[in-house]
DNA sequence: ACACTAGGTTAGCGCGCACTAGCATGACCA
DNA sequence: TGGTCATGCTAGTGCGCGCTAACCTAGTGT
């Protein structure tokens, strides 16, 4: 990954280039711990390069962040659920719900630690991500559990900490993999989908 | 918090307010976002009495994640769980573990963010903290559910993975907390602990 | 009263950082 | 074949960092 061999690309390939590399380090050490003659070392350049693409370092760190914001989760998927929510199929529902937590994580690790990383240091476009793609998440989950204890499917529970633990349950096998990379889950992803569903669906029955 | 205003301490308790001075800002900008002069400065000194008391910058970070590896969790809470263990409360004996998790978070959330953020920089000593905390944590659950399930009080599942969503459960909860701070817990802790609890219990029945 | 010392300061070193002015060059078109 | 310009380079600049040598001074014991 990341590696491209020839030189003069053109002026896209160039930015492309460099945003993936950078995607790479920032992941790996953070911000503050890539300087800008690393990056343009490990994209095959050197630094006024990478000024001609991006203003600053900054600039090049929220373009990234940017860039994610936008191309956010294959619509494919939010179809399904969708689908599977008015098909009222909960095992379905959930299902499809708890993978594209964890494929979130394992798809691309680095985009989960950078994520952390500008979370931690309070970048307000990592928060702005974050309330857009876990807002529209909850917004989904908690009014379809709501919907669930209404019809009696589901024994009355708080809908929002249900929703919490719910992706608790997932989502923390994905941070504790972005974080200590590979070897970390205690499972397949499948199974461990299908364990936390079972158990969740199960926990909250009447 | 933090805040001291003689001049003129012991060489003990300057060193000491340092590391909590330390301990503030490292966990609001991680190692590489705070500079020694901003530490000295906080602390209400210089430089040069920072550099009396360690020897680098590392240092003091390093003295912070020991420090914080050594005094760990109230043996009192981990005598209580050994206790609802051996008793067979299973309710008890989550319960506790549950609470225990959250306040980790809860208690210090500038201790969570600092580690946090030293995980992410792969930085040893916040490995080995998580390494010995964690895997002893795991060392008394697993084997737990394993009996259980053995007993036929729980349905045949992987130890490991139940476990590990168990803590995910909480665990994500408190994560979230300590990145986004206050305000951020969808309820009381104790509602938190008891519905994931509950949950927990009734999906892994029989 | 006075010296001794632990606790503190001033002033600055060298280095590596983010960032830049100005030049070289390869690819394409007339 | 030669002109043009986007693409990339060399060689810096100033600044703030981690860190330090040298000096100062409040508080204590005799």
């Amino acid at each position: 990954m990341t590696t491209l061999p020839r030189s003069r690309l053109s002026a896209t390939e160039r930015r492309a280039h460099l945003v993936n590399v950078a995607v790479d380090l920032f992941a790996q050490r953070g911000f503050r711990g890539v300087t800008t003659r690393e990056l343009a070392a490990a994209a095959g350049v050197t630094e006024p390069v990478l000024y001609q693409h991006f203003e600053t370092k900054r600039a090049l760190y929220d373009a990234i962040l940017e860039s994610k914001g936008e191309g956010q989760e294959t619509c494919e998927t939010a179809a399904l659920i969708h689908q599977a929510a008015e098909d009222g199929d909960n095992l379905r529902f959930f299902r499809l719900l708890g993978t594209a937590i964890l494929n979130w994580y394992t798809d691309d690790p680095r985009y989960a630690r950078l994520l952390m990383f500008s979370s931690l240091e309070r970048h307000e476009l990592a928060d702005l991500f974050f309330q857009r793609t876990v807002a529209a998440f909850y917004d989904v989950l908690t009014p379809y559990i709501q919907k669930q204890i209404g019809l009696g499917v589901f024994s009355p529970t708080d809908p929002l900490v249900a929703a919490r633990i719910f992706a608790g349950m997932i989502a923390h096998q994905g941070v504790i993999f972005s974080i200590y990379c590979p070897g970390h889950l205690p499972g397949t992803k499948e199974q461990i989908v299908q364990t936390a569903v079972q158990l969740f669906l199960k926990g909250m029955s009447k």
